[in-house]
DNA sequence: ATTTATACGATTGTCGACAATTTATGAATT
DNA sequence: AATTCATAAATTGTCGACAATCGTATAAAT
């Protein structure tokens, strides 16, 4: 008789039984709707990063009305994808440099963990599936031409299903619920892949192998040595482009 | 000529120079102001975890209308502290055991690396101002009687320094900004201290001296060492209160 | 008596309007 | 010409009202 799925405290008004899931599926409120439509505005850069948005503006595009507009505002500033001055207004998040790279310091830390418990639990079917999963990658990465969107693409694929497979309810908030969404808006500005795309397959097969036996911390620390390279990678590739813009401008 | 503290991306209305804080400094607008008292009612338990929401009855309390409310509410749900079933209602968010014992997994993950990065970077004038903290903290509690109150909120204030000692202002944000607040709902459920807070304190003590040491490596593995053995100290504990249960039921 | 259907009540979702504040514009002054 | 001040426009904050949806209680039927 464990108590496990059962909440903490038992409260007055425990009777509704539907399931309060941590996303809510399809946005069935207009507020909803727009609240995601606006965050793949951001995430695709359809809005740039730090544009200044205003109620009224974005109220008459989505032709709605500004009560479920704030409210999906207010629920991206939650998300920190945009920030807000009291009676001044709201921006789309813009990272700098050193915020992009503390990042990875903090995908870094929430990985390693993620891989750790992912050898831990993570059933074998799962791991199988993963395996099929790179085994697509590669072979789609050897026909395309175009080989960092699609190197991108799975890399991505790869680290969401790593989380899932952690079995950490929290740490998939945290990771798909928020950081993602800031790794897929900054993925084609300084990230790596294209140069030698094979080095991150062999990486991601190699976590995958300590995962499936059950290496507990030789899958955190190739995870995290894994994003190290993609954080050391940006950061150069940062420092290319700052040159070379200098040398322009002069 | 370092573009360090400018934004990626150069866009069109850059124009306003005022500070775009991570979080704003007082809840100037009725919806802010709600929105952190309505946090802060949670927190402390003075709304009860799985109790339903109301908007009518949260408008009445606090005399202001429904749509500032709502705002206020949206904002909780984007950090996890309510949860909303569209055309239905909203509870305040309420843990399983298990997924405390995530948080627990989370915290070591991320005040780990927190811990390795203020190694790196963590001028010594705040480390010295961290020491003298923890003595007064042990001074408190070797005086006080009361000593689990103390050492809670002292534990608490010693990770909090160490998250910012990082440098790291998105591990600040998830930290400071979303976990802490759950760990301060749930501190005195299954926590730890009252038997030997003496223990407690001389591992906050190692931490700070590997710090100080600029040993990143020893530093990271004692913080992740204290966050597990108070993750072990909550299950165990958890385990007993069930046991207890159980033989009370039966 | 149990189940199904219906109507009622309550809550949530949406809208438009008004008040408060900020930003932009332009005129007057130094 | 630059600065300062005042006015005007635009945007944000707040409110109350109405529509849509859900939960519940009552009544009817098997």
């Amino acid at each position: 008789m464990s108590l496990n799925p059962q909440p903490l405290i038992i409260n007055d008004s425990a009777e509704n039984e539907q399931r309060w899931s941590v996303e809510s599926a399809d946005g069935q409120t207009l507020a909803d709707r727009v609240f995601e439509d606006i965050q793949e505005a951001i995430v695709t850069g359809s809005i740039a990063p730090g544009t200044k948005i205003t109620e009224p503006g974005l109220a008459k595009q989505y032709g709605i009305s500004r009560g479920p507009l704030r409210e999906a505002m207010r629920r991206l500033e939650g998300r920190h994808l945009v920030t807000r001055i009291p009676h001044v207004g709201a921006r789309v998040v813009s990272l700098t440099i050193a915020e992009l790279l503390e990042l990875y310091e903090v995908r870094e830390a929430m990985e390693g963990m993620a891989c750790r418990l992912a050898a831990r639990q993570m059933p074998q079917a799962e791991i199988d599936s993963l395996k099929a999963l790179l085994k697509k990658h590669e072979e789609q990465a050897e026909l395309q031409e175009n080989i960092a969107y699609y190197q991108k693409e799975g890399d991505l694929d790869f680290h969401y299903r790593l989380v899932l497979g952690s079995g950490n309810k929290k740490l998939m908030e945290l990771l798909c619920g928020e950081l993602y969404y800031l790794v897929r808006m900054y993925r084609y500005r300084f990230s790596a892949t294209s140069g030698r795309p094979q080095r991150a397959f062999t990486e991601h097969y190699r976590i995958v192998d300590a995962i499936e036996q059950r290496d507990e911390e030789l899958a955190e620390l190739l995870m995290r040595r894994h994003i190290r390279a993609s954080r050391n990678n940006v950061e150069k590739r940062f420092h290319e482009a700052e040159a070379k813009q200098a040398a322009e401008a002069q």
